[in-house]
RNA sequence: CGGGGUGUAGCUCAGUAUGGUUAGAGUACUUGGUUUGGGACCAAGGGGCCGAAGGUUCGAGUCCUUUCACCCCGACCA
């Protein structure tokens, strides 16, 4: 492509809006722009790279036999009733009527048209696992988009649905997902972790999620110091406690504790560690047609993690409670505890089963309970794992400790189970010929998202850096003096012998100077652009790396063969 | 959905407190000339319903009302 006649606008300045270097950088270079809040346009050089990316996902899905399909991106309504989620998914779900009033949803996610397409067609267990797959825009009405492609309302998913007979199946299908899905993003040339994730909204009994590790990720994620272990901070689990803080050795007391009301107060009051203190966060449980107050108990030095708090409540949301509320029930904020606690539901953390010695609220104004035997309550109350981890807990699978780092979400894999194929009735014949649902598997990756993720780990202070699997061109040839016969000659010769080498090649031949063009080659991210300029006269030519910013002289004649080693 | 902010040239923004010539700058664009190894210079140009609607006024980019859009923080989010 001849530079001077490639639409490719880029300016100097960055677009008011952008905050992310991603979002910044592909604005600027020109390869994308924004027409509405969370949607892009792409331009030649976005759709270039979203080509690539996506040349690689085939690659990969027809290596461990997914077949591509492509289904409407306009779904009926009654698909969504039929699986309950036009409810679930509320105002995510962008609802229209055609000419003859018929309720359509653009679709936001692929499962029930999935399950549509192959219920009644693969019917036998003979013709089973299938795996099939697409690359679609998807559109979720999202309530706040931001980050420019991070996070849109239209994006292009690559979403892909498996159908087993058996458990068995579906743990072999999602393990080779999850290495095809390594392998993509290695290929891509990001630095990413395969993490534990929650399964969320969309069910099943477990699930991956693909981090690309990035400052600016929307994720926050635990890492283990010495072995594999990585789970979102939502999953998130622990190992024992290992260090247990001094005990304070008290007998069983109440204790008037006058106006002390946090769990710092009381750790200060009585000088124990906050281990050995209860804490108590109340929150408004929500559920499909109720809501109700519920009390989490923790220990002191640990936080509620609200997602293990809705699934450990079935809840479909959970939202703060304010302190009349709790009033109004008979709670005393600041010293509720779990003994002789009967105005509300609990839910207590693992962490507090039979443990010794605590200090915990009297349900009374002013007063605490110290050292309580939590045995009392252990084989009656209803305990599940609701803390966050903390930075420095211990690794559940080895000695290594857990650290924080923060994570862009590319692909998350489910294991679906039979939650869609049961709901949709969609069913096959088992070699007894008995009638089964599908087991399902479902695998998600973003697109444009990939797009992002990729600048955001790979730029500097003048542009995007692309790799050599996703840059949209890998050489970019500039002609420094557009006026000099020699250079203008030489540069249009190694144009075509590039072009006919297969090489993904741009000729800068705009009438601009020297650093115009470099600013521009920097921003746009070429992995190497050739400079043909000053040094022509003495038979020789520059390469440009725009990673390691260094410029190599070669001589005329090898530029051919160095460029052909270099992008191997 | 709660809180905050911003809408003026393709882009980045002044101008709005205190209403008053023909609405500005930089950049980008066009033409001519000079320049040609790190976003050059000179000269001449084109480009605006000041987000939209209504109102106050002799007069509104500026004041009032309504509304729309976009952004940020949070809630939300396969």
């Amino acid at each position: 492509m001849r530079r001077s006649k490639a639409f490719i606008p880029t300016t100097k300045e960055a677009p008011s809006d952008a905050v992310l270097a991603s979002h910044i950088y592909l604005a600027r270079a020109g390869f994308v722009s924004q027409v509405a809040s969370g949607l892009y346009n792409y331009m030649p050089l976005g759709k270039r790279v979203i080509k690539k990316i996506e040349n690689i996902i085939n690659e990969e899905m027809s290596k461990v036999g997914a077949q591509e399909v492509e289904l409407s991106f306009v779904t009926p309504a009654d698909l969504w009733a039929e699986s309950g989620r036009i409810e679930k998914f509320g105002k995510e779900l962008l609802r229209f009527r055609d000419r003859k009033n018929n309720p359509f949803v653009l679709g936001p996610t692929h499962e029930e048209m999935m399950v549509d397409l192959v219920r009644n067609r693969i019917t036998s267990y003979k013709n089973l696992p299938l795996n099939l797959y697409q690359i679609k825009t998807k559109f979720r009405d999202e309530a706040r988009p931001r980050f420019g492609l991070m996070r849109g309302r239209e994006f292009i998913m690559k979403d892909g649905y498996s159908f087993h007979s058996s458990t068995e199946d579906l743990d072999r299908e999602f393990d080779a997902m999850e290495a095809a899905y390594k392998k993509i993003l290695s290929r891509l040339g990001l630095d990413f972790r395969v993490v534990e994730a929650d399964s969320g909204a969309i069910g099943g009994s477990g699930s991956k999620e693909l981090m690309v590790l990035a400052e600016s990720g929307e994720d926050t994620i635990a890492v283990c110091s010495q072995c594999e272990y990585g789970a979102n901070i939502e999953a998130a689990v622990r190992g024992e406690r290992t260090e247990i803080p001094e005990s304070p050795g008290v007998e069983f007391k109440k204790f008037r504790t006058p106006g002390i009301k946090t769990i710092d107060d009381l750790a200060k009051y009585f000088d124990v560690d906050s281990y050995y203190t209860i804490k108590c966060v109340a929150k408004k449980v929500i559920y499909e047609d109720e809501e109700e107050i519920v009390l989490f108990f923790l220990r002191g030095c640990d936080n509620l993690q609200e997602v293990k708090a809705i699934n450990a409540t079935d809840a479909l949301d959970i939202v703060d409670v304010s302190e009349d509320e709790l009033k109004e029930i008979g709670l005393i904020p600041g010293f509720i505890g779990p003994l002789d606690q009967d105005k509300a539901k609990h839910v207590m953390d693992n962490a507090l089963k039979y443990a010794p010695e605590m200090i915990c609220g009297a349900n009374e104004e002013d007063y605490h309970y110290i050292g309580v035997d939590m045995s009392v309550i252990s084989d009656v109350a209803y305990f599940e794992d609701i803390a966050e981890v903390n930075e420095g807990d211990r690794c559940p699978h080895c000695d290594g400790t857990l650290s924080f780092t923060k994570g862009i979400e590319v692909g998350h894999i489910f294991k679906l189970g039979t939650t869609y194929s049961e709901a949709l009735k969609a069913e096959f014949l088992d070699e007894n010929g008995k009638a089964q649902p599908f087991i399902m598997g479902t695998y998600g990756m973003g697109v444009s998202r990939l797009v992002a993720a990729t600048v955001e780990q790979h730029h500097d202070e003048f542009g995007c850096i692309w790799t050599k699997q996703t840059a949209p061109y890998m050489v970019n040839i500039m002609i420094s003096n557009i006026k000099d016969e020699a250079q203008n000659e030489a540069g249009e010769a190694l144009y075509e012998a590039l072009q006919n080498a297969g090489v993904e090649v741009m000729l800068d031949d705009r009438k601009e100077r020297f650093g115009f063009k470099m600013k521009d080659a920097e921003l746009i991210g070429f992995p190497y652009t050739v400079i043909i300029g000053k040094e022509l006269a003495n038979g020789l030519v520059q390469i440009y790396n725009r990673t390691t910013k260094e410029k190599t002289s070669v001589a005329k004649d090898d530029i051919v063969g160095e460029i052909m080693e270099l992008i191997k």
